[in-house]
DNA sequence: TTGAAAGCGCTAACAT
DNA sequence: ATGTTAGCGCTTTCAA
């Protein structure tokens, strides 16, 4: 108890004390057992992100902002990738509580729903990143998708004339955010009474590569089109090189235009017009938020809109 | 014990027996602790990796490698960056070492004395990933930075005529990767008797945005640049775009190439070239080394080189 | 100001 | 085939 007192509220050993405890920690280089500690507190100290996939640069970054918090007040991070499966998810959600995780960051607001009941028994703060829902599991910090596929898809519509536009969207299974966003697509060109014909709507898989291959095959098949909306920025870009190599003037001919904003579409030329999305925000506010429930102080806002922005450049 | 045996050998349990303790676990909701596990086995199950950064997309693959084989075998990964800082390094492998990880990934070669003494001092398994070194902390698996670094600047050199030839680099401090790439540009320039002025040889941060501002800076003092050699795809994709957009013609009049070949490298035009890195493999690799110790196993080959391969496209 | 005792949920070793 | 005991390294509570 003693060494407890020295490492934890020193000011309550007498001084001599203290200095003989010291030295013989420093001697045998003694190192707290955070797992005994976690035990005996019922905590570990120990937060879970799973995410779709490590490799996206929109995720990294909100882990990144994650992290940054949390370390800050002494947890740490344990790490998984779902490769965009709920059910992967809940096998990890499930080994994570095993775990004794502190609390459980999630991208995206769709999980089963034994993923759903696990964390709600597990009695730990839950936050959903990167969409906005009414019924979170406990916590969600986001935007909305389909509201911000809206404003993307008036914008580009008006520069394509009436000519078709294409959806090139990553694959929608489980994927909330890249279906909210083609509904919202889908939704506002009809509304502009510009329906949009199946073979116009397609899914990638979420890189350059794809959308590259996914932009030759619209092109070839449907050589009037005027517009392509990507599901994402790293689509866009794929697109748009490939649109480059075949010599078709972006946005002369075909106009582009995609969301998240990642640091290649500002490089890029023509520049993507694109939605601009806070995911460093996204992670350092769902770390804020999971930090104040272990406080235990009440989360004034269970549900934070960080909202987006629309960056037009010369894509469209 | 029962319960333990219901749940690990269930064939030494009788079948009555078991079905009676299956159906209260399953009532109950059961999850077994795995912190409690961990105390008593003296085992966490957990591997910490600590990483400069989380936002680098090939940092994020050789992850994405090593957590692949690590849940396959039921551990998973605790993450920190470092932020390129070896004393950040220092207090992570600390804190990481508390936790009682069974093992540690770090990425580069270049630690703190104090982070060697205490990783050699723990006993657990310690792999180093990205570069070589004759004098591991223990294991380690990458290629020779330094001998790629030759055989990219000796492809440039030969591309660029007598003209001189700058080096665009990430930060080489506590950077081992960074440095060895600049060292080995510079040596082997020398060798070919081009040895290469200060003036020729910047630093920047590890991203787009950097590149493009220092080749803008480069071209403009020096316009008769014949060749850049960027330390990071990331860096040259960048410093395409800034001399696309100055209308200099790639590699007509400025030559270009770089180190890792990321997605983005083979779909801007000119296509880039580069060195490419097998980085899933890295952290594959090196996942399976740990689970090898872990499991008892002698690990026979405690120093893997993974080898690299120059990648020509039209950039030089 | 310091120390002793009990217990967190598990596992390993040893009964029965 | 099943149960008992001790102990992993810490924290909490109570005692001196």
């Amino acid at each position: 108890m003693t060494v407890v007192r020295v490492m934890r509220t020193p000011e309550k050993v007498a001084a001599i004390t203290r200095a003989r405890v010291e030295s013989v920690l420093a001697e045998t280089g003694y190192t707290p057992d955070l797992l005994a500690r976690g035990l005996a507190m019922n905590r570990s100290g120990v937060v879970a992100a799973i995410v779709p996939l490590l490799t996206n640069s929109l995720v990294a970054e909100v882990v990144q902002g994650l992290t940054t918090r949390l370390e800050a007040a002494g947890i740490h991070l344990l790490i998984a990738s779902s490769g965009f499966s709920a059910e992967r998810e809940e096998g990890l959600v499930r080994a994570f509580l095993s775990r004794r995780v502190d609390g459980v960051f999630l991208i995206g607001t769709t999980h089963t729903s034994e993923t759903r009941r696990m964390l709600v028994s597990a009695g730990i703060p839950v936050v959903e990143g990167g969409n906005l829902t009414r019924a979170p599991i406990d916590m969600v910090v986001g935007f909305s998708n389909r509201e911000a596929a809206r404003t993307v898809t008036a914008h580009l519509a008006k520069r394509c004339g009436r000519g078709p536009i294409a959806f090139v969207g990553a694959h929608a299974r489980d994927n909330d955010r890249a279906r909210d966003r083609r509904s919202g697509f889908r939704a506002t060109m009809r509304e502009l009474g510009r329906p949009v014909a199946p073979e116009f709507v397609v899914e990638t898989d979420l890189d350059m590569v794809s959308g590259a291959a996914a932009a030759d095959d619209l092109v070839t098949r449907n050589p009037d089109l005027r517009g392509i909306l990507c599901s994402a920025d790293a689509i866009a870009a794929g697109v748009l090189f490939a649109l480059q190599r075949r010599g078709i003037p972006v946005p002369g001919r075909v106009a582009v235009a995609s969301f998240d904003d990642i640091e290649i579409a500002g490089l890029v030329s023509p520049g993507l017009t694109t939605i601009r999305v806070p995911r460093l925000r996204i992670g350092e506010c769902a770390g804020d938020m999971i930090l104040q429930r272990l406080a235990g102080a009440e989360v004034a806002e269970v549900r934070v809109d960080v909202g987006y922005e629309l960056v037009v450049r010369e894509s469209a």
